[in-house]
DNA sequence: GTGGTCTAGACCACG
DNA sequence: GTGGTCTAGACCACT
């Protein structure tokens, strides 16, 4: 077993490990990486090679799992969800709605205009469809 | 003091407190409530209004003043800052595409196309700008 | 042998493999699609069969022999019992009682009167009434 | 502080220390034994007069608040919520019904007839309403 | 082997 | 003081 590719984590940075091992599946889950079906780590083997406890692993994984991102099949292991409809669809969108409204505000203030912000976001976007069609080939 | 009308702070959502309070300032400025200039309420004052701790406040304005939003002047007072020029512009630039990357992966998995996303991103930057002309009248 | 068409087991399920086989046994039985005196499978080909692992099939056998569902006769194979007469009785009761006030609790949270509790479960007997007259044609 | 009189854990029970917990406060809520706003008992605290790990306590709060039966004021502790409306609903009434199938086959296997496991839903409902009359004097 | 739970004790962010 | 995160290591249920 080696480290996935899929999946960088740095614990010195501020954000809690769980949290970035729950973003890069995510990551690599909307890049296509990691498709419907395919088997994740099992918690130990990713705690092992990540070099963290593994109940950080644990803690990733379930909510991943309430996220509808991933399945526990029993004694199996854990699996890319087949399907991805989470309950929580409504909050998390009002979440990402006041986060929006947040970073527009600080973009104002970092000198931008709101069209420069649309054309931030539009950089964004296009940045990731590219990395996207890299991943693919 | 009365507590300003700018301001509205709720010790129940999940973000700190501190954050909610740079948020409200950053957000009277960005919609011109406030004006370079003008000048803030005491930190005394201040946490006695909102009813928080009197670190709370002294937390919001040290940041505040890193990001030169405000400018603290000795013996005088605390004013919006006449020169808003932070010096970690780039730091936010790049924590704000960090975030931005994030939220489109979060759309992603909400079932978002990233035209979607793009067009979330949209309403949010009118529902602003509708919302600054009234604040204007 | 062929899967037994009265058994649906599903992995991905949160309810533990053999759980689901002993429920559908129960099921099965309370319906009367198995019959007093009807052999069941043995522990090898049910197991290969559903395609689980062997000591699961075991381990929901022995709770079934437990709860007098099933006989075991030595070199003879298993059979619905013809008295189920189980001793644990008590115990089940009040295990039963034990998840009834655990649902009435959830119930409220989730906003229903006690009144409306008691409907639910009326329309569960009524849908398990109705789906016992299918079964028998 | 002393231990809550609305809660009772026993460590050698099979339910995992945070369900009951979890149960523990869900049923004092249910009964209005603890009211919206009450303030519940500090993580620490709580955990040292159940005489459990800290973490645990964490864990039963944490599912409270997702189950939006508690929640947390920064810095201030964590109260009976005054908005119980959880965005779960469905699911939660999902595993109810399935719940109530599964206990009625069990008591046909206990031999009771469908009336009779109606019987004994009405005898927790009212031994419910009883004790909740016994509560509020 | 798999994931789930619990303990013990440390450290951090927030108020 | 509050809750949140992480580590280390143990034990259990299920397959």
């Amino acid at each position: 077993m080696v480290k996935p590719m899929w999946l960088n984590i740095n614990p010195r940075l501020t954000d809690p490990i769980y949290i970035q091992i729950t973003r890069g599946v995510k990551s690599a889950v909307a890049k296509g990486v990691l498709q419907p079906g395919d088997k994740l780590p099992s918690v130990r083997e990713l705690a092992t090679e990540l070099a963290v406890n593994h109940n950080t692993v644990v803690k990733a994984y379930q909510e991943l799992e309430t996220d509808k991102v991933i399945e526990v099949i029993r004694g199996r292991g854990t699996f890319i969800s087949l399907n991805p409809n989470p309950s929580n669809r409504d909050e998390r969108m009002d979440e990402m709605r006041k986060s929006m409204r947040t970073w527009l505000i600080e973009s104002i203030h970092l000198g931008m205009s709101t069209d420069e912000f649309t054309d931030l976001v539009q950089e964004i976007v296009h940045e990731w469809n590219d990395g996207k069609e890299g991943e693919k080939e």
